[in-house]
Parts: structure tokens; C-alpha cells; sequence
DNA sequence: CTGAAAGCGCTTACAG
DNA sequence: CTGAAAGCGCTTACAG
């Protein structure tokens, strides 16, 4: 059915090894065989098969990009800045979201990726969990970003600091209620979203504020979330002054909020996110910056390097992060 | 090095046919051969070979997805869909982002998806383009989102009737001199923003308005991109009182260009945004919304379909998008 | 229910 | 510079 080296060996008169060198531009070959090889393969529409390839080579030219969800907007700038460096190397992603951790699925389904791809990069999934335990294993190159994990290449910022920071400007602008709208499960170790409300508390103890349980409330990393999380902290007897948002779309939702609540984020609540959102700008939000995209573009050229030189260590390195103020925070 | 089936069934005293059987779970071998084998695969961490087996089935349980970047919002959305419908089938994404056309890759360097993939799925890429003329020929079944193209099962919503909508809209509320934040290339019959150009010029042209080139600047989709569109319009010795952005997060960048200015968004200048952006609501947008995420899983669904049943014939869907009110356009 | 054997379409030493 | 042949690790009729 479909046109093979072989056709065209036979066509071309020569060897299918000859086929193989020329199609891969391999300089072992006269000019003028690889120039007629590569005439009759275009002539007969030649596609070769990848499967048949990595068979016999063990290379993919695949990474496999494994996630939570495909929905996050940080998830998306990093994959631009992934893809950016991918593409001159001529190799794709293979997606793979992890979804829930309540799925019916009880055997890891991402072992499927082992024998798919000839590297993986992890982003946002905690190094501690199951998951990056099991894919570090995999005999595959391994890169992690926003965590650190063994044997893998870590790209990270230091979450802690930046979340400590974050709540810091709250108290200097004299804040001592200060709300925490955190992902889903902030307090499991295991998790990513653990270091920032540590950084959180840090902020809170080192200035002699006790951490109220009832200031902390989930807006699962969206701006529904975001919207549902601020209400409930509206709707206390003795509402926070100011408010840490672990991501900026959770803090874009927390300003919908309040001004449904007739209430002026800054003026009387004052609200930090997280991230650098292209819009936070526009939402005049304070806000922790991240390098999301250069994150991405670093974890995919170590991959790149260890691919090409097997010898080339595991690496770590920890990117910047800026707080950014701007309208949403003032004296309170 | 890796344990292949060969190992598990000499450890198993079995056949490799029973090991592949047994494996995949295909009802008959006895019981406990099977049982037996699967721990011997377990307790030698067995990891089978997709290579192999594409390379033997023909099949990669892999769906290829194919859009222009990786970027934008509103891909985001849809590839939600598609993870969510594909999910339970266990297949893969992979991921083909195609890059800006001025690239220097002269040849389709999609073609390697062609053995890559069981089915591929094209995203908001002009049916009309080499690049889906091309994949629709590649003998694996292809679904288009927010196109039409032959020989592919298409998903859309009409662009153009929507645009139109939206520009009617801003007529009826007596605007008469109504700029567009086109992408990139508004006039050129084969992209996709051009359907929306045709609507937004049917509204003018029905009210017996002359459409401006002088009012039509690119935005590039992006929100950055409509911070200098706007700024473009509002410079212009002539402004428009009204104005349709081609997407909602250039539409932001218009609000945003707005308020810097000092204009309030609705009241001194309308704007319609296209999308339906999570955060419309929140910037209190006016837009024309779409299912995105359904959009993605439909055209999921019917790859599947065809996949399950080669015959299943290629459909066409066109899906309802609505025209959403909101402050940000008024009488003018 | 199980096994021996052919085959999927490449790549790569090994000879020449 | 080119070819014959083995091999990559599965799956699948065909026998039994």
C-alpha cells in the first residue's frame, strides 16, 4: 500500500542501504545516486515510517512534555518557550496531561511515554510525587521545571522566596489580615503549590502574625476559582485587608470579585498574584514575575544536551523572580 | 538491555505469542498463564515497545495535532476538549505547531506526522492552505477546526455571521466610523480571519457604510498586539467611535491602550471583542462567544468514530456562537 | 488455549 | 561508494 525504502531501491536500482544513506543524507554516497534516489522518492510520494525507524535506531525524536492539565495559562507560555527551542532540532512534543489525581486510573498511565520519546520534561508537578519518582526512573533523560527532583534536570524559581516576598510587601504596607487563595492542597508536602504557602507563613511569623487557617481558601488555579475563593473571604465576620493570590488568573478572579462586591481592589482590599500574566498590567495587579517561557526554553536545551552528550550531568538551576507593584496593593 | 516479551516468556515458559496475547489482554489465554505472565512482566518492570508495535499494527494510538502556534488562548481551550474526549481512548497527543509561514523550512515538515500519528486534527488553519491540502492527502483521516477542507470532517462556527453580528451590533447603537483589529493578514482569502473581514464589511456595507482601509490595523492576536492597534486608531486624525477586535485577548489590549489614553472603554469609544475569554466577564467586554472546548472534543469524537470505522464518512458541523453584551459598547 | 514462524520497514556493521 | 544480511521488538495468521 504505502511506498517503502525498499520500492525505491528497486526503482532507483540500487540497495535499500543506499536508499537509507541517501534519504538521510549520509556522505557516503555518490552525488549523483543521492540525487537520483531522492528524485525517484519524491516522485513516488515516499513517506518513511518512524516506527520503523525508532525500531532500529531506539531514537523517537520525540519528548514528551508531561503536565497537570493543558488548561493553565503558565502552561502555555511555557510550552512556547519549549517549542521555540524544539523546533530547529526538528523534534515533537508528545503531550501528556496527568488530569486529576482522583482519575480511575491506578497504574501509572504515563508509562506508555517510556518507549515514545527520547526524553521528558515535566512542568509543574511536584518532585516528591509518585509520578516524577516513577519517570525519573524511565532510563530516559529527564527535566524537571518548578521543582527539583533526582536524576532529573531541575529548572526552578524559588517559589518560597517569591511567595515570601509577595506576602512581605503586604505587611509593610501595613497589613496583618492578609488571606491566602491557594491551588487545591496547599498544605501536602507533595505538592507544588506547598512552597509558596510556606513562604507565605514565613512572611506571616517573621512578623509576628499567627497563620489563620480561616484566612486560607482554594481557587483551583483558575479565575472561577478565583472569583469563588475571594467571595468566601468577603463573606467572613472579619474579612482579610489584603490578599495572596498563588496565581495571577485566581488573583484576576478575586478582583472580579470585589468589584461585583462594589469593594476597589488596592483601596480596600489589597490583592498580590503570582506569575506575570500578560494581563496583569491591564488589571493593574501586583504581582510575582516569573520567567515562564525562558523556564521552558532552558529544560528543553539541557534535554537537548544531554541527548546529544549522555555524559552531560544533571543540572540545577534556580531563574529569578520579581515582585511587580503596581495598583492593587496600597497602605491599608 | 530492556526487557522485551522474548524475556518474560523465556522466564515464563511460555510462548512470545502468549506473552503479546496475555499482555493486551486478548481473551484466549487461560487464566492463570495470564496471571502468571503479567507478574513476571510486572517483577521484570517490562515496558513494551510502541515501535514495535506500530511498526507490526500499523496503529500508534497517537493523535496528531496541528495548529499555527502554541500560544494563543483560545488553542489552549480546544486542546482541553481534545484531552478530555481522547483521554479514556488512551491515546497521545502530539503536538505540531506549524510556526510562523515565513519560516525557513521550505519543505512540509509536517510530513514526518504522517507515520507519527493514527489521525490527525488541524486547528484554526485555513482549509484552503498547502499545509491542510497536504495533510488531508496523507491517508489518515483528518478532522479542521474553524474550517472547512475537503476530504476532512470540519468543525466550525461561521465567522463570518458572527462578525457580522458583532458589527451590526455597533451599527445599531448608531456608530458609523468602525475600526477592525484584524491578525496579520485580514485580505488574504486563505486565512482564517478573512471570513470575519467579510462579515465585518457585509454589516458596513449593508448599512451603506464604505469600509476604510485606514481603519483596519493588525493586532498580530495577541493582547500586546492590540495595545498598538488601538493606539494606531486613536492616533488617527480621524478616530473611530467603535471598533471589533478579531479576538478578545486583542480586545484587552485595546481596553488597555484605552484607558491609558484616558478613554473609557464603552463610553467614549465601543469595542466587540471575538472569543468568548474567561475573562470577558471580568473586563466587561462585549464579545461573540464560541464553544471552543466543544469544538476541540467534537472533531475528537468524529476522529475517533472514523478511526473505530474507516467508513464513517466525513461530516460537517457548524456549531452556534452568540453575541454577548456587555459595557463596553454604547451608544455612540 | 498455545506455539513456530513470518513479517512490519527501517538501520547498520561487515564485506567488498 | 555500495550491497547482502542481520536485527530492532512486537503482532498475527496458521497449525495444532
Amino acid at each position: 500500500m504505502s511506498v517503502t525504502v525498499r520500492d525505491i531501491a528497486h526503482e532507483a536500482g540500487v540497495s535499500v542501504a543506499t536508499v537509507s544513506r541517501a534519504l538521510r543524507g549520509l556522505d557516503l554516497v555518490k552525488p549523483e545516486t543521492r540525487r537520483h534516489i531522492l528524485d525517484v522518492a519524491d516522485r513516488m510520494n515516499y513517506i518513511g515510517s518512524s516506527a520503523a525507524a525508532a525500531l532500529s535506531t531506539g531514537r523517537t525524536n520525540t519528548i514528551g512534555i508531561v503536565l497537570p492539565s493543558v488548561g493553565r495559562w503558565s502552561f502555555g507560555r511555557m510550552m512556547s518557550g519549549i517549542e521555540r527551542e524544539l523546533r530547529p532540532s526538528g523534534m515533537d512534543m508528545l503531550v501528556h496531561a496527568l488530569g486529576d489525581p482522583s482519575d480511575p486510573h491506578p497504574e501509572p498511565h504515563w508509562q506508555r511515554l517510556a518507549s515514545r520519546v527520547d526524553a521528558i520534561l515535566v512542568m509543574s508537578v511536584a518532585g516528591g510525587s509518585r509520578d516524577v519518582k516513577g519517570l525519573t526512573r524511565l532510563h530516559v533523560p529527564v527535566a524537571v521545571i518548578g521543582t527539583r527532583a533526582k536524576r532529573a534536570t531541575s529548572l526552578l524559581i524559588d517559589d518560597r522566596a517569591g511567595a515570601r516576598t509577595a506576602t512581605e510587601h503586604l505587611i509593610e504596607l501595613g497589613h496583618r489580615r492578609i488571606g491566602l487563595i491557594y491551588g487545591r492542597d496547599h498544605r501536602n508536602p507533595l505538592v507544588l503549590e506547598h512552597p509558596r504557602y510556606l513562604g507565605y507563613v514565613d512572611a506571616l511569623h517573621e512578623a509576628g502574625i499567627r497563620s489563620l487557617r480561616l484566612l486560607e481558601v482554594p481557587g483551583n488555579f483558575t479565575v472561577e476559582g478565583g472569583v469563588k475563593a475571594m467571595n468566601q473571604l468577603m463573606a467572613l465576620r472579619k474579612p482579610p485587608t489584603a490578599v495572596f493570590a498563588m496565581s495571577d488568573e485566581m488573583a484576576f478572579g478575586a478582583i472580579s470579585a470585589m468589584r461585583a462586591a462594589g469593594l476597589r481592589p488596592g483601596w480596600d482590599i489589597s490583592l498580590v498574584g503570582f506569575d506575570g500574566h500578560d494581563m496583569a498590567a491591564l488589571m493593574d495587579l501586583t504581582t510575582v514575575e516569573q520567567p515562564l517561557e525562558e523556564l521552558g526554553a532552558q529544560a528543553t536545551r539541557a534535554l537537548l544536551r544531554r541527548l546529544a552528550d549522555s555524559d552531560t550531568p544533571v543540572q540545577e538551576e534556580v531563574m529569578p523572580t520579581s515582585l511587580v507593584v503596581r495598583g492593587t496593593t496600597r497602605p491599608g
